[in-house]
DNA sequence: CTTGATATATATCATATGATATATATCAAG
DNA sequence: CTTGATATATATCATATGATATATATCAAG
């Protein structure tokens, strides 16, 4: 082998920055370059293309979502998901940006993806009594929750208004009063039903 | 004058359905110019830059959020407000990409507006009792809500689940559910001290 | 030491893009 | 009809970008 390699991994680390820092839309192969104090010939060594390394990129977002997701433990699977999203999009904003907002491809198999989580919500005794609507609706007020606030937490405005435990209590909040309301609204129901 | 003229407004609407089908990333001169049918030249005639024909489409998205937000009348102007604002990320996803989500500038004077909207709050008799921080608190609350919602409107796979109507008893049912939510809790932190 | 492989740097190409210079067509004013 | 103004079309420029061809440097295998 010649002298020295950079490796995939120092390419996507410096891509990886790069799309923190100034957004994806900088990440162009003399900037990249530039970065790493190298000229371009290394990104086109170790991948095919630009794209390849974006892809790299996003998967390496991945990853560190569901690290943070491994580091939550508030005793509730589903609040801890929305927990680890927020918390990253108030880390790395413009690589939340990238992942969640322009990636429509998320949407692939989303139908077979919301079944599973219906199936789960079924096992909490609390829920058991809730329809597969209501199980639906409910399912779709907490995302909207979730990616409202990491959309907030996103910004700079509210960086330090939401500080990590806030962003759990709010979350932990209104998870609550919503799931309450639903409660309260069928229990209603069925009063006037009688 | 010579023979026509394509006009500002031609232009903008041109420049507004390519944002639209497209995104803004489409909006290119010689994109423009296909669109209507002509050469480059009108873009430059009407507009000292393309970056001003940009900012007449966004002052065209903003009339029309606000032409959508007269068209509501839920009784509560923040709920109006909030409807209107996810029925628009709703028909204009890919204009709504760009003026809510890249547009930092909006956080320009968020602080002043803050106040605004916390001021008219404390008009409300409901929310007579709440601290400025409750009601800062119960603000972001909403906010999020409406953020995530239109995020998720936003999106192909929840069009159809989606309907206007759901939009309004969505919004409508959870700010009320969070409403409910923050005076219990506040109750109960004054049962509590006594 | 020689040779082949390959990581790197550099020059260069093709293309897309915003912008401008120039020519042409059209119309109003006189 | 002539003239000036200007909307439009076209050619062209400068720059940015992804990609490739080529030369060079380095190292392992023999």
């Amino acid at each position: 082998m010649p002298r020295e390699k950079y490796t995939k991994d120092q390419l996507v680390d410096a891509a990886f920055e790069i799309a923190c820092e100034s957004g994806f839309e900088q990440l162009t192969i003399r900037n990249i370059a530039k970065h790493l104090g190298s000229s371009i010939a290394p990104i086109y060594v170790n991948f095919n293309d630009l794209e390849e390394l974006k892809e790299a990129v996003i998967r390496k977002a991945v990853e560190i979502n569901k690290k943070i997701l491994s580091e939550q433990d508030s005793g509730d699977p589903f609040l801890d998901v929305g927990i680890a999203s927020v918390l990253f999009a108030k880390r790395y904003p413009r690589i939340y940006d990238e992942v969640v907002i322009k990636n429509d491809k998320s949407y692939q198999g989303q139908a077979e993806n919301e079944k599973l989580i219906i199936n789960q919500m079924k096992k909490d005794q609390q829920l058991a009594s809730f329809s597969d609507d209501d199980l639906r609706l409910l399912l779709l007020k907490m995302q909207a929750l979730q990616a409202g606030l990491s959309l907030l937490a996103r910004k700079e405005a509210y960086k330090d208004m939401l500080d990590d435990s806030k962003i759990i209590k709010i979350l932990d909040e209104t998870g609550v009063d919503v799931l309450d309301g639903m409660i309260r609204r069928q229990t209603a129901a069925d009063m006037a039903e009688k």
